[in-house]
DNA sequence: GTGTTGACTTAGACAGAGTCCAAGTTAGGA
DNA sequence: TCCTAACTTGGACTCTGTCTAAGTCAACAC
């Protein structure tokens, strides 16, 4: 991630500071944030970002396939840095706590051609929902 | 679903022409309507149904676990009457359709107990994405 | 360094999905 | 038939996200 800002200069993105702080607050953490999330992190070292930028900003990063979407339901969606490993999430059905989890072999390889339906299916995202232990009765 | 209504009635429930509209909407059709599309159909039958009844009715059909509720990232929450057999869907990534798919095998088996991390683990969702006939290019 | 310019940022209006509430209505038992 | 708690209603409200017009500035040319 910390090459990020070199890949994204090297698409002929401008630098600005709004960019950098974005960046900066999804670096390195293995974290599950929302926007607004993102936003208030990035207004602690940059009061005026606006929350249009952040969005932005997301939302290019989602493109160029640097940050991934988890749609978690109803709720807002949440911004995962972790886009260079393949890996699926466990949910707690309590408190709503994110973890990336690795399943073995291929969630792909478990639906038939049968049941394709004449779709190109590319991906497979697996929830896996439970309590944590916190929540455990 | 058609003894829905009996099953209600059997916990206590009044059984107003507005519930019964609800479950008329969503009966045997194994479809993925939003609420909004529940509200739009079950008004054709009763015209002055209102937005607040069908959100509580379709809220309680899920606690009941009589309907499922499927989150597809961003767009509105649809409502899935076939609860009563297990199933996965495949999403098209073009226009948003829904199928309904059985994969092969348990897709909780997947997931080695070292990657649990405490949780009591309960459910796996999996959603199939791709394009489908119509969109593929 | 200075100037130029189109990409970027901003505030706030707007929109869609869903929740909440006080007031009015009614299903179903007494 | 009456009574009343349960249900329904319309509208206000919240939350998440998008859009736009006007202002700003990063990067390049000189
Ligand atoms: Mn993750
Ligand atoms: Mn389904
Ligand atoms: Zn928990
Ligand atoms: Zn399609």
């Amino acid at each position: 991630m910390s090459d990020l800002l070199e890949r994204l200069r090297g698409r002929g993105w401008r630098l600005t500071s709004q960019r950098r702080v974005v960046a900066e607050v999804l670096d390195g953490e293995h974290v599950h944030l929302t926007a607004d999330e993102v936003h208030a992190r990035a207004a602690g070292r940059l009061p005026e970002i606006s929350r249009a930028t952040v969005y932005n900003t997301l939302g290019e990063l989602v493109a160029l396939g640097e940050v991934l979407e988890v749609a978690t339901d109803g709720r807002a969606k949440r911004y995962d840095p972790n886009a260079h490993r393949a890996h699926q999430h466990l949910v707690c059905s309590g408190c709503g706590a994110i973890r990336d989890v690795h399943p073995h072999g291929d969630p792909l390889a478990a639906l038939p051609a049968a049941e394709r339906f004449g779709f190109a299916v590319a991906t497979a995202e697996v929830t896996y929902r439970g309590l944590c232990p916190d929540c455990r009765p």
